[in-house]
DNA sequence: CTACTTCTGTTACGTGGTGTTACATTGGCA
DNA sequence: TGCCAATGTAACACCACGTAACAGAAGTAG
């Protein structure tokens, strides 16, 4: 399950502050920054799901920062701005925003806005939320996520190790979705030891791991290519997945 | 790029014309309706890109109809209203809406939310990876755009790339529209990296992409030119194409 | 403790997809 | 016809990815 993540954008570091904490206390991963320049950073190496946009930035302007985010960029964006008159939204909304706050604005409100966008833009992943399901059912396999073993229905059977039964647990929350080498590195090197979350994304891990996971599931069956990979970006698992808890 | 439909509902009839006529004057296509019961039918029946739902529905409940929809479909929706405190607002939001308008409005600004949502839904549409294998029947080949094969009548049989299936699903999705290189490679790009929308139309990338698509398409058959140059412009599929999903 | 097995990260190499470049070809227009 | 811009395309280079092989780490039995 993937945590939304924000950056919010404002210069005056007490909002800036006060939007994070509260943010982060309601489960986002919340980047910060307060000038053009960062945002172009923090965007362009980040995986940023939705844009806390200040309109009002010292020099710069927040309509032509949203203008030149939505020319390269399709990441949603919310303005806020204490500029409240119709025609200073409608330029917020024609300049490429997705939604436009008016400053002061009540935190409860713009919470249920933030989530608004980020349901919108992720209704595909909301079905991922993590349970404590043991079971999954997905082509011709029967997955025991606790022991690790895999049952095809002709009675081949594969023992997963820990960190492909993790991997696999990943892929089966997401289907569909895309996942990031990052993504994956970052949840299994939680699951290896969850105070060292450091990276192992440099090496070639994943790709190592993936690789030994597909040979497993395609071993017994001619299995069509269940794990697919996203050019440039991560893995999808591309198969319908029923889970059942007993 | 297609037009938006919309579905207006309201039971004040006064509301409904106007909006109704704005909104057709804009560039949407508007269906009406004014009762619960016409809203089910016409989403079932039609294909919807947005809602435009008042909470004030006589009898029925716009916040339930917003929240029945919300299980059964993932259409946009914007919820209009007269009641604009914030408990009100976030009732809204959390019942599933999109975005939250207090009556009376500007219509100038409701049409840029609108059209701010169908951007951003449009956006996420052609980024998300679509669940149903879409197969294509044109001249003489059968498509499916998942595996990326084409399939020939006679059983010859062609795998295309990643970025050769989109450029095929871009071809085939507009028939007989000339689409510039611009807007291919604009789709192209976003493809490959949801995030990252960077430009690549600058070199010949596209021509290169079309020329080897093109030779994948005629190796076997002695298909016309199914992919023609349009010079000064760009490229347009000349074939009629249909659609079959399973 | 040692010996053995299994797991997992790294390295290195092969392969294929994709953008660029350079040159050939075409089409339009004077 | 001759010129020029637009397009076709072969060849090249690069980079992402798959994967075999190796080595260290971690576990297990004795």
């Amino acid at each position: 399950m993937t945590i939304p993540r924000i950056l919010v954008v404002d210069d005056d570091s007490d909002v800036l502050d006060m939007l994070k904490q509260y943010l982060v206390k309601n489960a986002f991963a919340v980047h910060t920054a307060s000038t053009a320049r960062e945002v172009e950073t923090i965007v362009a190496h980040n995986r940023i799901d939705l844009i806390l946009l200040d309109v009002m930035l010292g020099d710069d302007n927040g309509f032509e920062i949203c203008q030149s985010l939505r020319k390269e960029n399709s990441v949603p964006i919310i303005m806020m701005s204490a500029l409240s008159a119709d025609h200073h939204r409608m330029k917020g909304y024609s300049s490429g925003a997705d939604d436009y706050v008016a400053k002061p604005f009540n935190p409860d409100l713009l919470l249920a806005r933030v989530q608004a966008v980020v349901r919108r833009t992720q209704r595909s992943a909301s079905l991922s939320y993590r349970r404590e399901t043991k079971h999954y059912r997905f082509v011709e396999w029967n997955f025991d996520a606790q022991s690790g073993q895999l049952f095809a229905k002709d009675g081949f059977e594969v023992v997963l190790s820990r960190l492909e039964v993790s991997l696999l647990k990943i892929l089966l929350a997401n289907p569909f979705i895309p996942l990031t080498r990052e993504e994956i590195a970052s949840v299994l090197s939680g699951e290896r030891d969850p105070l060292n979350t450091s990276e192992f994304t440099e090496g070639r891990a994943v790709d190592v791991l993936v690789g030994r996971l597909r040979s497993k599931l395609e071993e017994n069956q001619k299995n069509p290519a269940i794990i697919k990979t996203v050019r440039g970006t991560g893995y999808v698992l591309s198969v319908e997945v029923s889970t059942s808890d007993e």
